[in-house]
DNA sequence: TTGTAAGCGTTATCAT
DNA sequence: ATGATAACGCTTACAA
């Protein structure tokens, strides 16, 4: 019979309520003599008492548990993110796990209502699948990062994909670029739509024409981006330059370029979106859009705490972070 | 005044009593008529009813919660292990996810009290600085992935580093090599040191020098790949191989020798531990030491499922897989 | 400043 | 096959 012991034990060991116990643990402090803090701290010392979370959230309906749902923890565009999230949440006592959903739509779903069962009291999601109307019925509070099309009725933080778009295919046609490729992901649907959307108003804007063999779709890796960049270089008339949808593309795309024999940005110039660390690593390294993945986090995060707190009823918010041009060695002017 | 419904408004609606409502969720039909499984079924679509977890862990003292705390997410190797624990452990009723602690020592304490204090039904870890005896104060199930020194108390999965050490350098050595560097990771110290171990074992065996100029340690992620590469070409006398740690740092020690316009594997050979996925997309791809990751993570479900079930005070167990060469394009003769 | 007692939403025991 | 009732360990009015 090794029970653990409850805050009855510590009480009874302390010689007063448990509600006093209560009372220190919570930190709740103020209403307590000195003393009796002491009395009570030692009792949980001897015992090696361990508060009870799961009881404490059944009463008080708050388990300080907050979910970070993402798809893809292997790209570092996430964890840095996510370290804008913890650094904040953790600050007012919340925990953030990850859920990764590995792209697979069932899953997320599984996490979501694992969240919800379990009473987290919030989430902050990079939706897979999953959309408005299933958010809204699981009754959770919920930030969404990065998607912003399609969720009315939550408050989103994220960056300003079309924009970002715009800035890297001018810095291309600035230098000179008249047949631009453009790579796709294939999953992460939304974004991708406004990054094709801004991509064809680019070129309607200027003049060129719209070649649909000059878009390719793909998974999101570093694999898919490889293909795609085969892909684009075995067309009868290759692009002088390739924007991918993010920097896992672009690097793969980089290193098929390499293995293709061609010399970056000389005979080929490559770009990406993000700026993840790896950006800076590559040779050459990579010309980017840079996007604040720590304010990102940062903001969701503020959301977050202003929906747990009073502004809960708040009409839902949006912060879309502009992106800059980060120019490093892999664009240049066509050959 | 929307509160949420639970199983006793479930019980009004049906008709039945509350116990009935609790045997229909659990599952537990076996005492129950269809028929009222049917109305206690349709009182919940009606009312929209979720299970309150924390209500039901409170009582059953079981969460189905299971935390796998790793300190570096952006490492390809864990998603891959994950998996192989989320396949397994979903399959039971268990959700996992994941603590990121970043190499932080105190965060992943942090997370260590999380798991204990919510009830968390079992940890995965590969710790970063919390060590035998924290753990088992914790009082929690655990099973240790990886690291296999110095935790006497646990079952531990994890492949054998100083074997795969060895054979690594055997490749070199049947290759011709003489001159070997080393590059380590600074932060996980246990690993870390076996092949430290075996490194030095492997030259005193072969009558080599040991020269200490040729082991680098660095942080454990691409930029110090690339760092420890620069450090090991600035010598009087390079080595004319390189063995990484891991193939994160293999990798960035492959970019900074194409940076310093060195042919790999022509004028040095570059080798990695691990065989993520990457290492197979470098140009050239990777010469690496394969471990079973999804099966490592499989093996370390099949051990905890075994402590939460009946074998919960078998002696503690542990099962090191055997690692494999994986001969791809960054090794060769020496020059 | 401290204590009493009533829940929080389940599940388990024991009847019926 | 179903129901009444007592826990589970904590927080929080309300009382003293």
């Amino acid at each position: 019979m090794k029970r653990r012991p409850t805050i009855i034990d510590v009480a009874k060991k302390a010689g007063v309520s448990k509600t006093t116990v209560s009372r220190v643990i919570t930190g709740d402090g103020a209403n307590v003599r000195e003393e009796t803090i002491q009395r009570v701290q030692t009792a949980i010392d001897e015992l090696g008492y361990t508060h009870n979370a799961v009881a404490s959230s059944l009463r008080t309906d708050r388990t300080n548990l907050i979910m970070l749902s993402i798809p893809d923890i292997t790209n570092p565009f996430w964890p840095a993110v996510a370290r804008g999230v913890q650094d904040r949440m953790e600050r007012e006592g919340y925990a953030v796990v990850f859920a990764n959903s590995d792209w697979d739509a069932q899953r997320e779903k599984m996490f979501l209502e694992m969240a919800r069962r379990n009473r987290f009291d919030a989430i902050l999601i990079n939706p897979v699948r999953v959309n408005n109307d299933e958010l809204k019925a699981a009754h959770i509070h919920t930030v969404l990062i990065g998607s912003h099309e399609g969720f009315p009725d939550f408050d989103i933080v994220g960056s300003n994909s079309y924009g970002a778009t715009q800035l890297a295919l001018a810095h291309l046609y600035d230098l000179g670029h008249r047949r631009i490729g453009l790579i796709r992901g294939e999953r992460q649907s939304r974004p991708g739509h406004s990054r094709l959307q801004s991509y064809e108003d680019f070129l309607r804007e200027k003049g060129l024409v719209l070649d649909s063999s000059l878009i390719v779709r793909v998974p999101f890796d570093e694999m898919g981006g490889r293909q795609a960049m085969e892909q684009l270089l075995s067309l009868a008339e290759p692009p002088t330059a390739v924007l991918a949808a993010n920097d896992i593309l672009a690097i793969g795309a980089l290193q098929a370029a390499h293995q293709a024999g061609l010399t970056v940005p000389d005979q080929l110039s490559i770009m990406g979106i993000d700026d993840i660390f790896a950006a800076s690593a590559t040779t050459p390294p990579l010309t980017t859009i840079a996007k604040p993945q720590y304010e990102i986090g940062r903001q969701a995060a503020e959301f977050l705490l202003d929906r747990l707190g009073e502004q809960a009823t708040a009409v839902p918010r949006r912060h879309l972070f502009n992106c800059t041009l980060q120019q490093r060695g892999s664009t240049g002017p066509p050959p």
